[in-house]
DNA sequence: CACGCGTTTTGGTATATACCAATTAAGCTG
DNA sequence: CAGCTTAATTGGTATATACCAAAACGCGTG
């Protein structure tokens, strides 16, 4: 009669991430709704809190669901689209993809810096480099955590200047910088401390991690940037022209 | 004297964590060694396997170890650069980067294939797909799950030449194939079933995904290949001209 | 020395329970 | 009803233990 293929019967933590991820694709649990609380999964399911949350955690590093650090498990939003090759800001990706963006600036630092990126921007002696924390949100959820840093000669009087907007409108139109070559690193990471929890996540969650360097005119490296995202709320997009 | 920030204590999954993370980062321990056993573990901190498996799942998160199925946890050899935008294939970047590449066919078959693969291959009635599954490792270990399809009236008895070396070399060479534009789309996810089974992970494994459409000529839709990397092995490069 | 066969070890999964800190909700008060 | 305090709830972390299946290991045999 039927397929005679596996799964005759799966682990209780597979069955419980079937139940819930069948609740968000039927769309039974609708976007940023927040799941049942781990005890109530428990209790439904005839199991313990360390299966529940082995489901959960599998859910979470399929971008299904995230977590709010100690507020509970929500369903993820669909993911952010984003071409870094693209010369469109987070406000306008942001709008395009009918998504509220906000920006807060978390400190600003004139300091010595990172040796690998004081090189990588030569940056030599006394001179100084700039450090802009600041995490960026979409409809209200923490999704990234920038860590930039920039050559304080080149850009005298920063620290002065509105810096939760676009940066390289600011770059272009206040100090004349024209971004002619960017390279980024992509990667799979993870989150901790200061980032883990300005992103509302716990210590050691998965993130997407983009290393990011720029340079100008005839290849001056301008601007180090480091980018945690939350993973569940970025898709990149490339495209690649023969 | 010492500033007076934080970390009074901290707790014993982040205490394993860092210890292990240092083992790594001095070279104590070696690319492709094998950790010491989650029991040897417990007893050197006097801890338990729940916490010292959170401590071990960290560090797979951050993708400085990976697992292979009940075998045991072995450190990360540095990751593949790939930039899905050069023409380089698997073999020539392993090579360039000192791996050893392999590859697996692992099934091939004529089918109807997913409806959504069907639509963007522009594929109707009761012309079949081409479905291949190729498994990729570099020093023996599997590194990348590949699922690729193709129009089957665009590839005439292509079961019958050598899949496991380069597509693109063969489509070019035997199918007169031009590709001229790619669509590549990034995100975090996770393995499970056959395909964290060919990884050697674990259902709910974190992984990088990688879904790519790629045309010919006039943008013709001609492959539809879906990735699955273990996501400690690989860095996506993309560079970005003004 | 290759091969087959038990034995041991290991990770994967699971139950039961507990305490803490942060968040949230409820209730009280001016 | 705004603002504060308190109680309840929730997730984060932790201990102790157990069983299973796959993998690794050791040993004896042909």
């Amino acid at each position: 009669m039927s397929s005679s293929q596996g799964l005759v019967t799966q682990p209780a933590n597979m069955s419980i991430r079937d139940y819930l991820a069948d609740l968000i694709k039927t769309g039974k649990l609708g976007v940023s709704d927040r799941l049942p609380s781990e005890r109530e999964l428990v209790e439904k399911f005839d199991s313990t809190r360390i299966t529940v949350r082995d489901a959960l955690t599998k859910l979470e590093s399929e971008g299904l669901i995230y977590r709010s650090n100690r507020r509970g498990w929500f369903v993820s939003p669909s993911r952010l689209e984003y071409d870094p090759s693209s010369r469109v800001n987070f406000y306008m990706l942001a709008a395009e993809q009918n998504k509220e963006p906000a920006t807060r600036l978390l400190s600003q630092r004139c300091i010595k810096g990172p040796a690998h990126v004081r090189q990588l921007l030569g940056v030599s002696g006394d001179d100084k480099l700039i450090e802009l924390l600041r995490l960026r949100s979409l409809d209200g959820r923490p999704v990234l955590y920038e860590t930039i840093y920039l050559p304080e000669n080149r850009f005298p009087g920063l620290h002065k200047k509105h810096l939760e907007g676009s940066l390289t409108r600011l770059m272009e139109h206040e100090y004349d910088v024209n971004i002619t070559y960017e390279d980024n690193r992509i990667r799979v990471s993870a989150v901790y401390d200061q980032v883990a929890e300005a992103l509302s996540h716990i210590n050691g969650a998965p993130c997407l991690e983009v290393e990011r360097v720029r340079y100008e005119g005839d290849r001056t490296p301008i601007e180090y940037d480091l980018e945690h995202w939350v993973h569940s709320a970025i898709e990149l997009r490339a495209f690649c022209c023969g």
